[in-house]
DNA sequence: TTATATAGTTACCTAGGTTAATAGTTACTC
DNA sequence: GAGTAACTATTAACCTAGGTAACTATATAA
């Protein structure tokens, strides 16, 4: 499939800027977002939890951590662990996430528009797949 | 379809990680690389057309042209205008293009693997078609 | 108790993108 | 034809985002 790359990359391209306008208005970008996203569903995290979740080395998790302490939206929670940070979601946070949520799942609604269930869900099939392929291609990350 | 952005956006890094992998064993990058694909179909071209065809601002594609310059991949080709700047591949460029042509092409059978080829036509449709959505979403750019 | 491993941070580098301003050239219009 | 407008490429300054190497502090293992 010639070409195929291209394509996805320049659907990546439109889409992150998408994503980062929609974002923006609340002063967050993509790679933020990924951080709250993990902590909403994990509640409480250590940054090497998310250095590994998105196999992104640990200080540019720092650096994302410090913003999103700065606005607000992250706290450092007590732990008897001195060495590790324990960080969650503020309820400023919460509410950043519920606001973002939605409007992210519209835009997602907005770009499957005109595909069937059946497509979308095959599409996601595919994704799969190749991710899949990608992965055992390169001695893999595990989780 | 929630998640498929997340998807969507997980693989993209991955595939870029290959990519530039590959690439760089020529000194090159998925951005350089972008421009030698596109002399390589065009011909020649001058950088206003590379930064509308990739929607990506003059400047950026100026330091893109510079490298290839540099490296010998790209030529100023003479002409009567002055103003504008035509570039094409040279010699060695159109060499470096053959081999990495044929290794993305590898790289990209790889990916499908597994995939029939309808499976293939279906995917290259569903790119396709998130790109008519997004794009009709923003105020579409020509070409 | 000493050695080793781990968590987070800091400093510095790279790639790549953007906007704003500018020089030079071409095209338009009166 | 002269003057204005538009366009091409470039530079400078700045931003995001990632990476490596080196360091501090703490926890774990031998």
């Amino acid at each position: 499939m010639e070409g195929l790359f291209r394509q996805y990359i320049s659907i990546h391209r439109l889409l992150m800027k998408q994503l980062n306008e929609l974002l923006e208005k609340y002063q967050l970008s993509y790679s933020l977002w990924q951080v709250i996203v993990y902590l909403e569903d994990k509640g409480t995290s250590t940054l090497v939890d998310i250095s590994n979740y998105y196999q992104v080395e640990k200080p540019s998790i720092t650096r994302r951590v410090h913003r999103l302490q700065d606005y607000g939206l992250i706290k450092e929670v007590p732990s008897t662990n001195r060495r590790e940070k324990i960080i969650g979601l503020t309820s400023e946070g919460k509410r950043v996430y519920q606001v973002c949520r939605k409007e992210i799942t519209t835009l997602e609604h907005g770009v499957s528009k005109g595909l069937t269930e059946e497509e979308q869900q095959a599409a996601f099939q595919f994704l799969m797949k190749i991710q899949d392929n990608i992965q055992s291609k390169e001695g893999f990350y595990g989780e």
